[in-house]
DNA sequence: TGCATATATATCATTTTACGCAATATTTCC
DNA sequence: GGAAATATTGCGTAAAATGATATATATGCA
């Protein structure tokens, strides 16, 4: 059965844009184009009505739309059930992580996983752990992993993996934590996300105008940065633990501690319905 | 969408028959025997237990049957949805009739519906019309031409179209009907059906045995045989009023006259939800 | 047991279909 | 009025599906 054509079509229906459509549809904007078009003759009616600046559904497009959804639902549960029956899981999960995720603890996740679950194909996709929650929440992926924020989401479902303790760190052989002038200490700091608001935070508390030399990033960004003294960084110790750099930086004995990270899996709770998705959310712990 | 490979499934689901399932579907065997094994891969689960010798659908098989039902069934009713919605039809009829009908009234009715609803392809199968309540039933057909039988199947609806005597024919210049001798008279009959019950319990009230010179399928080939001065046929006379050997054969006035024929058209009641089916029932009249 | 038949499937050449890239046409914004 | 954005089309290529034929295997009958 070809569900594609129809994952587009809804895609398209609701981001109302080819080439956002597209890309999330991976194929060429000329691709889904010619896609929908076949699916208009095909049901002898105009489900968009598109110029080359706007897109807007019909009012049989509309009509298409929630048969679309229905279908593609439809076809989803009966692969549950066919699955169920047989016993043997099948199918694809998406992921998203952040590089040093995938080096840690994933690695033994999916070994495992897939060990037990041969005929499941993981799509893989790494990136800045920040955005771990938005990607969950936007659909774009089945599972990520990253830091539990303080406030979960409505409908978000985490599971904790392990504290990690975000630290201080400096290159090798820089003046020791109680020297330190905050002030004018040069931070690489993340652009935004978590670590940058508890960081922002301490600084408040300390009543401290930080001297910000980089935003960046990713981690293992800031791990390099830091490793090449431009000056102090914020990072998770997993990160640490898991780069090629941790020799060339010290972790300094900051009071007070920044929280520890809680690092986990975060999926949407209605995706624990499914059999592949609950399957993998099981196993863990 | 493809629906083709839903149709094929469910085809073999019904016949479990290979060779028969790819001729209903109208594709090669090999091709058949791929998609049902693509169908397979794709969901995971057996969907036929089979050798080479006999096929029966699985425990996940009827569980996909179900589901592939219900997704034609859905697909058909956006169809129809959309159809509505543009006030225009769209879609294919598939007929039935014999090659005299399709030349004579079903031109006209084909000629108008055309026009009013260029975007439904007619799909005409021309045979015998002994077969046109068979074909409905079976499925095969969405619409046929034919004899309306003495008591109607259940679920069948029938349309007059025309009366048309059921007239005794016999080649130019043969003796009058009172010299007649009917038991020694060459008889050319339909192999079976309507004209060939009526004919036989003609036969019967007169308490004849009939000679039977031959007996064929199809009016037209009664028609040849019986201007070729082989013996006396029974036809209706639509036939003849169609055939370009009329001039070779003439009317005999046979007593007691044989009932006449009612010619119409033969399709599935629940085939009249269907707007496609539904408009062309509703254009004669 | 062995041969004939039926029938699902594998192979291979061919046709059909889908795709991506680049070019095009059209709309909107400045 | 020009520039940017963006859906669409033409065209060459790659992939997929198909049909004809061959093959393998199971069944029935002598």
């Amino acid at each position: 059965m070809d569900t594609r054509v129809l994952k587009q079509f809804v895609t398209l229906a609701e981001c109302l844009h080819f080439g956002r459509a597209s890309e999330t549809s991976h194929v060429s904007p000329s691709a889904l184009s010619r896609s929908i078009r076949r699916l208009e003759t095909e049901t002898g009616a105009t489900l968009f009505e598109r110029n080359n600046r706007s897109v807007e559904l019909t009012r049989a497009g509309h009509l298409f739309l929630t048969y679309a959804r229905d279908a593609l639902g439809q076809w989803d549960s009966i692969q549950n059930l066919l699955m169920e029956e047989s016993g043997e899981l099948r199918g694809e999960i998406s992921m998203y992580c952040s590089v040093t995720a995938s080096y840690s603890f994933l690695f033994e996740i999916l070994t495992r996983f897939r060990h037990d679950h041969p005929h499941v194909e993981i799509k893989l996709h790494t990136g800045d752990p920040e955005d771990a929650v938005a990607r969950v929440l936007a659909g774009d992926e089945d599972i990520s992993i990253g830091a539990r924020p303080g406030r979960l989401h409505a409908g978000l479902a985490f599971k904790l993996i392990e504290f990690s303790p975000l630290v201080f760190i400096a290159a090798e052989g820089q003046p020791g934590p109680d020297a330190r002038n905050w002030a004018e200490t040069p931070m690489i700091l993340s652009e935004r996300g978590l670590a940058r608001r508890r960081v922002d935070e301490w600084f408040r508390s300390l009543d401290v105008q930080p001297r910000i030399y980089a935003q960046v990033a990713g981690n293992e960004a800031i791990v390099s940065m830091v490793s090449l003294g431009f000056g102090v960084g914020v990072v998770p110790r997993i990160v640490l633990e898991n780069s090629p750099l941790s020799d060339s930086v010290c972790i300094l004995d900051v009071k007070p501690k920044l929280k520890d990270y809680e690092v986990g899996l975060f999926t949407l709770e209605k995706k624990l319905a499914s059999p592949l998705i609950s399957a993998f959310w099981q196993q863990l712990k």
